[in-house]
RNA sequence: CGCGGGGUGGAGCAGUCUGGUAGCUCGUCGGGCUCAUAACCCGAAGGUCACAGGUUCAAAUCCUGUCCCCGCAA
């Protein structure tokens, strides 16, 4: 059987791990397709795509259309030949046109237990809703969001002082795991494509800013997993002052009062009443300055209790 | 040239507008108190005020340039 050609989409760090492994493996890799190239963060620097990194290293072709649906991209992507194309955080919606390209189908390797947590945010709400397991699951694309065919799945766990960031990373190497197996189990014509039961969906939309803003009359483990689960972008936040305050790390307290009212602050925290119980703000940053031990910031920045957080 | 904040003893900040002795909360070191302590009291060390020019009798402070950090926005 004459090797695969494959083309790889991707854009994200979170993709990279999977591309490594393809091009570890030995796979050819006949192109990477992945966002253009955009100007981002202060001073609006041009910013390439870590897929695009990569790729380059490696001497494979990289495309990045600006719209992947528009028929000079297809077109493009077809001169490619690809039997299989894989996808793994691409960030554009492809269409049919673009599906039925490879002869063996697009897999997509998505970060959550589908029909869980369809869309593009799916790490990031596992935490926010306190889920204790969440995983990845690799699936054979059709024309809807995270709809298609399941492959094969792998569950992990959620510690308590899991953060979207760590989840992030483990599961970016867990995804580049299950895409091998699955490639292997496609080698072997063992694949079963299962249907997803969608009773049973959910959707885990992408992250706005707004969402991060802590609601103090909500529990104190909701805040908890928010602060958890938004980490590192957008971040929870707060005011207090009229300034803006991202909450980095909270612990729960012991203790309560009216919801967003400071009851002490020290060394071990800043502890703040919510709608039930209290949390300890442990990591914090003010607008402008740096990210600071709730110790190193009370040296710079009085909080009295009473103070109320908003 | 997307908008904005900032670089001051080891940490975090004030002081800059209205030039003229280097300040605050901690930390560190020494001493005291205490059964004891991360608590309390007394004392000390530690800074060419990011860097480079300029203005001035005098610059952390005013002017110009450079480097670095951060928030917003994505």
């Amino acid at each position: 059987m004459p090797p695969l050609r494959i083309i790889f989409m991707g854009t994200p760090q979170f993709a990279c791990p999977t591309l490594q492994m393809l091009i570890d493996r030995g796979e050819k890799v006949v192109a990477a397709v992945t966002q253009p190239d955009r100007p981002k963060g202060r001073g609006q620097q041009m910013q390439q795509p870590p897929v695009k990194v990569l790729a380059e290293q490696h001497g494979i072709p990289v495309l990045q259309p600006q719209k992947v649906r528009v028929s000079e991209a297809i077109e493009e992507i077809r001169s490619y030949r690809p039997d299989l194309i894989v996808v793994i955080a691409f960030g554009q919606i492809l269409p049919k046109a673009l599906l039925d390209i490879p002869r063996l189908g697009c897999i997509n390797v998505h970060a959550s237990l589908l029909p869980e947590y369809r869309g593009a945010a799916p790490i990031n709400w596992c935490i926010i809703n306190g889920e204790t397991a969440t995983g990845i699951t690799t699936m054979v694309m059709d024309v809807g969001l995270d709809t298609g065919d399941m492959l094969l799945k792998k569950k992990i766990p959620i510690s308590p002082e899991e953060t979207a960031s760590s989840l992030h990373d483990r599961l970016s190497v867990l995804g580049a795991q299950a895409m091998a197996e699955t490639l292997d189990l496609l080698r072997e014509g063992k694949l079963s494509p299962e249907k997803q039961d969608d009773s049973l969906s959910s959707y885990a939309p992408m992250l706005k800013k707004e969402m991060g803003e802590i609601r103090w009359d909500s529990s104190a483990s909701s805040i908890l997993n928010l602060v958890r689960g938004m980490t590192p972008w957008p971040g929870a936040s707060t005011k207090i002052d009229g300034k803006a305050l991202k909450v980095h790390a909270v612990r729960t307290g012991s203790s309560s009062g009216a919801p967003g009212v400071v009851l002490s602050a020290g060394k071990d925290g800043i502890e703040a009443a919510c709608g039930d119980g209290s949390i300890i703000i442990e990591d914090l940053q003010l607008e402008g300055k740096k990210r600071l031990k709730a110790a190193e910031f009370l040296s710079g920045f009085r909080i009295e209790p009473g103070s109320t957080f908003s």
